[in-house]
DNA sequence: ACTATATGTAGGATTTTCCCTACATATCAA
DNA sequence: TTGATATGTAGGGAAAATCCTACATATAGT
């Protein structure tokens, strides 16, 4: 559940369509994500693990099967992650920043 | 360059370290970004290549150095990638988007 | 020219990821 | 109960990531 965990579960495309599918089409049981996989059903309950691991998805169990629900809580902290660098590319069209940069390149030159 | 290079860009906690060096300390050389890990310098490069491949950091020769600087543009891919998911968190507190996955659910009831 | 410095690359060992095929478990339906 | 369905887990093999120690290359300084 650490920022790490999230990170490292965004790293692969499927757990990423995984998400997309879910935000996309809703709550479904894991069966009906797998068929969209070109890969094994196991393989693909595997990834759903990572993800439950991450807190990017939670399961419901309904009878036999088992309900994916998006958890997007978790992509709160990819953002606040994100956001310190926001105000580095958006200055970078202006051309300031990269003039500070410069100058604080010059400390060891 | 894709959005994939991107997220397993972000996956290393050493590389997520060395963006943070970056966009706190300003352009650097890269024996002073390897300084600061506990891992040998060698495998820092190593590193600072795949940020590169990913675009994330450009380097610029001076001398016998090579500076590194930081490119947060490819960050807003993955910005832009997280903005669906935003209203997905923002909903679930009201509790409405929960209703109405539940009664997407019920497609296959 | 010669030595020291800054850095990337090669090659390899270890670990981790990814994906598969069995198999186990639980539920539903007759 | 019996058989089919839905799903997770075990075990293993192949591929990729990670990190290391040499080594090669280029520049700086004397």
């Amino acid at each position: 559940m650490t920022a790490d965990h999230v990170f490292t579960a965004l790293a692969s495309p499927a757990r990423r369509e995984l998400l997309r599918l879910l935000l996309d089409e809703g709550v479904q049981p894991a069966g009906r994500l797998a068929e969209r996989f070109d890969m094994s059903r196991p393989s693909v309950s595997e990834h759903l693990k990572v993800l439950k691991d991450a807190g990017l998805v939670a399961e419901t169990r309904r009878g036999r099967e088992r309900l994916y629900r998006l958890e997007a809580a978790p992509l709160m902290e990819i953002r606040d992650w994100l956001s310190p660098y926001e105000r580095f590319w958006r200055d970078r069209i202006g051309g300031l920043s990269d003039l500070l940069d410069e100058m604080e390149d010059e400390e060891d030159a």
